[in-house]
DNA sequence: GTTCGACAAACTGTCGACAGTCGACAGGTG
DNA sequence: CACCTGTCGACTGTCGACAGTTTGTCGAAC
């Protein structure tokens, strides 16, 4: 193999497998929409590209179909995961699933600790609204719902919602942008936590089918306007 | 390679893959306890015992990764998946998670054509709860909760149950055998099926809650026993 | 008897290569 | 002109092999 590929810097000493990061490289690529959604991708271009072999390219392709960024024909290959308007549909409620029971869950519980924590996620997310990049803004918002789900206890259900991250990964990053308003992100936030905090299920149940039905329509509409 | 290998050699005319095959082979051997919960299995015996080479081994032990039936770790290999009496908790919160929702989906637009599928299902476990194999019974079981979940109309949501399927298949023969009560199998299904006839949201949670949570006990107790 | 280190065996990660298969395209036939 | 067919190129599925690492063993030192 060259001392150099696309990959990274080789410079670095790169302890971690080959699989991972042609994983990361695919996913970056697919996220920013280097790849364009239902195109195929061809192992043997892909390796080349990268400079190494089509094991590792096969392996990091099977685990982002795991993921659902990419699907395969047998004997055709892979190609980039397309989303339509209902798949979102699905997506979105799927997460509104896991997190009305994480948030069920967690209000049983609700400690000072928690509730810190949750605090300053939400204040590190006003901060990067100002000016960082959409797709921090993305990861900061992922982050604070991870924390809920985590704070669950419930290690499997967490499973679960990184398993559907990667999804709304892509299809936020279809859209191009993240919530209009960069004050109504921190604000929906807070009444999530005020939710929990009240320690009423009926009122977290509330907060976060609010909370996930408006980002769904958000993106439910962005995507039917990318559609040609 | 050699014309006849140990896999099955159906020579039917559709031959399928060999990465499904040796998938089917290893979740077949771990349901089968043939492989011990947490045993190392080796790339290359695999291999050799079936008259394969690493690839396709390597590529059905990963798919197994992703179902939840086996974990890796790096330079180490593969090792079966062990499950405790907390993960096996979790599972089944999530089982129930999933399943509260499909149930709440489903009571709005229940119809004729679904209770009668889903009726036709329960008579089927009726009769296989007899005489019939226990993975049988486990069988006809899960897909009496796929179809609920399949009439939901979230094809996400079924993926999502599809998932966790495998590691219930696995955490149910763990314990080697299923529901105590043949009859108890037949009665709490058509609660089921009655709390969705009801059109009552309440009622169909309540149906729920009650059933998982008597399996959940059911396997909880039973790996309990299990463990040395 | 116990502990440490070197050596050997086995295994995983990765690679290049071969064969079967799929899709595109040119050429022939109605 | 439309349709079928044979050929060609490209790609996936699969294989065997090599290198580096982990693991188990055996002997020596304390």
């Amino acid at each position: 193999m060259s001392s150099s590929n696309a990959i990274g810097d080789s410079s670095v000493i790169q302890q971690r497998n080959l699989v991972e990061q042609v994983a990361d490289y695919l996913t970056q690529s697919i996220i920013s929409q280097k790849f364009a959604p239902g195109e195929r991708l061809s192992e043997v271009q892909l390796a080349r590209g990268l400079g190494v072999s089509r094991a590792p390219v096969r392996e990091a392709a099977r685990l982002l179909e795991s993921r659902g960024l990419l699907v395969s024909q047998p004997r055709r290959g892979f190609f980039v995961r397309a989303l339509d308007a209902a798949e979102l549909n699905d997506i979105f409620d799927l997460r509104l699933c896991l997190e009305r029971h994480a948030m069920a869950r967690l209000v049983g519980d609700f400690d000072a600790d928690k509730e810190r924590s949750l605090r300053r996620q939400v204040e590190v997310m006003c901060e990067v609204a100002a000016g960082d990049s959409e797709s921090r803004k993305i990861e900061e918002d992922l982050v604070f719902h991870r924390m809920v789900i985590a704070f669950a206890g419930n290690r499997r259900l967490l499973k679960a919602f990184d398993d559907i991250t990667h999804e709304l990964r892509l299809c936020i990053a279809l859209i191009g942008k993240t919530h209009a308003d960069p004050d109504s992100i921190s604000t929906s936030h807070w009444l999530l936590l005020e939710a929990l905090a009240s320690g009423d299920p009926d009122r977290c149940r509330e907060a976060i089918d609010y909370h996930i039905g408006v980002a769904r329509d958000y993106v439910v509409q962005g995507i039917g306007e990318c559609a040609t």
